[in-house]
DNA sequence: TTCTATTATCGTAATATTGCAATGTAACAA
DNA sequence: TTGTTACATTGCAATATTACGATAATAGAA
């Protein structure tokens, strides 16, 4: 059907996995990697430093400012971006409790 | 085109993307913290565990399996599956790595 | 105002994902 | 051998994602 049951998940299942979707593009990576690297933020130069189109880099940047993982604030022609620090920190939160889950006993069972 | 150019990205970032593919589904997420919890091993009774039918919870097991964060074992005529401890790990890192990033100044810069 | 630069949005094609019924397969039980 | 149980695979329908050309929309420059 392409639509996920979210229905039947937890509130918390439904939000790592609505994260991980964010993550789940190499040119998303590559946008956060570059707001965070140029920490001043970057504009319409991340469709040169990454080679996809124009309206695909925008479409992407829409993605990860609906998560409010990043903001942008228009200035004259051109729109500047930025991470969204303290939404960051709340996903990192939500993400590190799901990754560092750890077993019992140090190995595998099987 | 629903093709991602992974070819003009550097291994790294899609390496993220992948793991973070695999967590960008709620029922997989499930998954993880189910076999992470009952850390003896669990079977068929994710099915009964997750709401989902026989097949689609096979299928998602599937992807895992092939990332290697998890592994199965035939026990009879049921499978065994749970973490790889030491995949999990190493996906940690990288994914320590990208969500520890940290701006220089502590706000956001618009 | 007209032109230009920058970004957003629309429309669409190609492909991927999700979910499940039906069916296959392999191990064990009787 | 004949069930039965537990999973895996196949095939398909519904939906989502990715990418980009074309085209708006907006702000500033000339």
């Amino acid at each position: 059907m392409g639509l996920a049951k979210t229905e039947i998940f937890t509130d918390e299942q439904n939000a790592i996995s609505a994260f991980a979707k964010a993550f789940s593009h190499p040119a998303r990576v590559a946008i956060l990697q570059h707001l965070y690297k140029t920490n001043t933020c970057v504009c319409g130069d991340l469709v040169n430093e990454i080679g996809l189109a124009q309206p695909t880099i925008s479409q992407h940047l829409k993605e990860l400012k609906q998560l409010g993982l990043i903001q942008g604030t228009v200035e004259g022609t051109s729109v500047c971006y930025c991470i969204n620090v303290e939404n960051w920190q709340s996903m990192k939160n939500i993400m590190f409790q799901f990754l560092n889950q750890d077993v019992v006993e140090n190995s595998s069972c099987c």
